[in-house]
DNA sequence: ATTGAAATCGGCCTAGC
DNA sequence: GCTAGGCCGATTTCAAT
């Protein structure tokens, strides 16, 4: 199977910037036919390169509260589905967790909403401590590096090479360094097998 | 003009999850028809509530570095565009610029390539000091409140309410809590006023 | 209802065996 | 020389207005 390459790239660059172009404009840019780009954007969203068609909307827009960054320190517990959870929070937009146990979470709040919000994700115990910092700026640039575009094996997260294993399972495809961590992820995940 | 509804918010939620959903389907879900879904998606978009529609990518594909927060501690200099000339850097997705002069960006860097990255976009003086931090996780949600709608004034960002005025500048609306900040606007963009 | 865009299908070409 | 996979052109289907 083709890597992907400098065309899917430029492709994708193009519908970061606007995904309502028609295929046609993007098959002049990049210099490939209408139906080509269509078969394009559909393997990488296959293979979960495009992980959805979305809007950005103005986020200021939707909120009487005020842009926050909270700075949480926890406890040496299990960390596990808390970024999820903090997430999941009404108004708790971005959340990032480092590996010294450090979270941090922005969103728009009331700031007196922000203890009660935090309890509903965590355990108290948990929190070692907390801080909450008023936001001034915020940018952001999903921008496509100049680098290789990668595959990523499902089940050690290692880069796949050209010798790796692609299988359609459910509807997307995986994809593996080799046999082993492809038979690890299908004893991870019940649902049989397709192929 | 009609304020955006709790019918444009649906619209949205629908779009945020799949952009390329037919306005017909949209339609059914709301309890509208499709032109009335096509009308409000353009004037949420004339309105720069919609910003633009975009792709969400994996962002693991296109990178060989690894996931970095960089925490950075700045000298009480001038803080303006300094976000954005981070965010300008290759690799770093995100900028928060807190209102107690610190700054966090994320991003996918090789490590070695921190302190070069950061003399790239600042001065070496601005920076009071910096640490950089492993990333374990990150989610992101940009979910819609609950709340209301809310159209902001280009001048003094606050809140437009029911008596704001909205003009059609350069192909886009924009929208003033009234006169004085309508002239400020059009005083500080030197393009002349199509209205 | 009209217009235009996107999916589809069949044939062609190329690369790899 | 044969096969598989990618690409393209024409046509059909479907969505937007």
């Amino acid at each position: 199977m083709r890597s992907p390459d400098e065309t899917d790239l430029a492709i994708l660059r193009l519908l970061l910037e606007d995904a309502r172009r028609p295929y046609n404009d993007i098959a002049t840019q990049v210099d490939v036919s209408a139906p080509t780009v269509s078969d394009r954007v559909n393997r990488m969203s296959e293979l979960d390169i495009i992980e959805r068609f979305t809007i950005d909307l103005d986020q200021s827009c939707f909120t009487d509260g005020v842009d926050l960054l909270i700075d949480l320190e926890l406890r040496a517990t299990s960390v596990d589905g808390l970024t999820e959870a903090l997430v999941a929070v009404d108004g708790i937009e971005h959340v990032f967790t480092t590996t010294d146990a450090r979270v941090l979470a922005i969103g728009s709040l009331r700031s007196e909403r922000v203890g009660p919000a935090l309890l509903e994700a965590l355990d108290a115990e948990q929190i070692e401590s907390y801080r909450v910092h008023l936001l001034q700026a915020r940018a952001r640039d999903p921008s496509i590096t100049a680098g290789p575009l990668t595959l990523n094996c499902d089940t050690c997260a290692d880069t796949v090479g050209e010798d790796g294993v692609t299988v359609s399972l459910d509807d997307t495809l995986h994809h593996f360094c080799d046999e082993s961590c492809q038979k690890l992820f299908e004893e991870r995940n019940l649902t049989a097998p397709s192929s």
